[in-house]
DNA sequence: ATGTATGCAAAACATTTGCACCTGG
DNA sequence: CCAGGTGCAAATGTTTTGCATACAT
């Protein structure tokens, strides 16, 4: 099926793309920077360089396949596009990021830029604080 | 006044410190990148090393004498903290940024971070768009 | 076959750090 | 005087690129 999507979008279908989309697919979480994924796929036993790893997501993101990410701390994440749009909460403690939609959150943006006669293309929302997630390691800790 | 700043900080009133200070102060547009800063320097005949700025900038940070940005393009921007809270519109062609605070986002921001468990601490919202702004090259441009 | 993709090493950036020297209080 | 600040060069970490080889169609 995701060879299909390769073709779709004008990529040949090689086994680096194929592993970097499944890995994409299967990773929990999903957002991963692009040395996650190199060492996801060394880890399954692909010998795929790191300079293939950047130029794949690359491409992928130019065709929408993934979309790049900026949190905080320098190294950009990547995520699978799953077509529907959302933004981000991100624990500045222990890393886990939740996603979420909000409605009145994007009419508000139009608006705004519409206020200030910018034809808004794209934004990046990402909340930044501590979880109560049961995996934080910084859980209840002060 | 400056110096005052600086004092109450715990920082030493340097020459490099309080030029960058100016720099900060004076610069139209607000946002500025450490190279920008470094180059603004030696304009005016400033010799001030890259490092120093950087180093400045993050005590600056530190001290929430000005807060740096994210934008799109890897290098941060630098911005002098004015007191009040905003986010930001940056156009993708010509750079220009402008600066919004709306209430209603704020206030959603809160809402979702608690539905998520999430203890909110800071956020980062950008909207990239095209500007009308007489300035920008890319005007009315198809 | 042939245009693309890949791996590797090297380059390119933005930013940080080590260290000897300088300077503000 | 002396802790802290600075300049320079070198190191760091991330991402990109050049080039010879390998592969998909």
């Amino acid at each position: 099926m995701e060879n299909q999507d390769l073709k779709r979008v004008g990529l040949k279908v090689t086994l680096p793309r194929m592993k970097i989309l499944e890995i994409l697919e299967m990773a929990r979480p999903r957002h991963l920077t692009a040395e996650d994924i190199y060492r996801l796929l060394l880890e399954s036993g692909e010998e795929i360089g790191l300079a293939t790893v950047y130029r794949v997501l690359t491409q992928f993101e130019a065709a929408t396949l993934v979309q790049r990410l900026h949190f905080e701390g320098g190294q950009a994440v990547f995520e699978l596009a799953r077509g529907h749009h959302h933004d981000h909460i991100v624990c500045s403690e222990c890393g886990h990021v939740e996603e979420f939609y909000d409605e009145v959150i994007e009419t508000r943006q139009k608006v705004i830029a519409r206020e200030h006669g910018f034809e808004i293309r794209d934004h990046s929302l990402i909340l930044y604080g501590n979880c109560q997630h049961e995996n934080c390691p910084y859980r209840n800790v002060e």
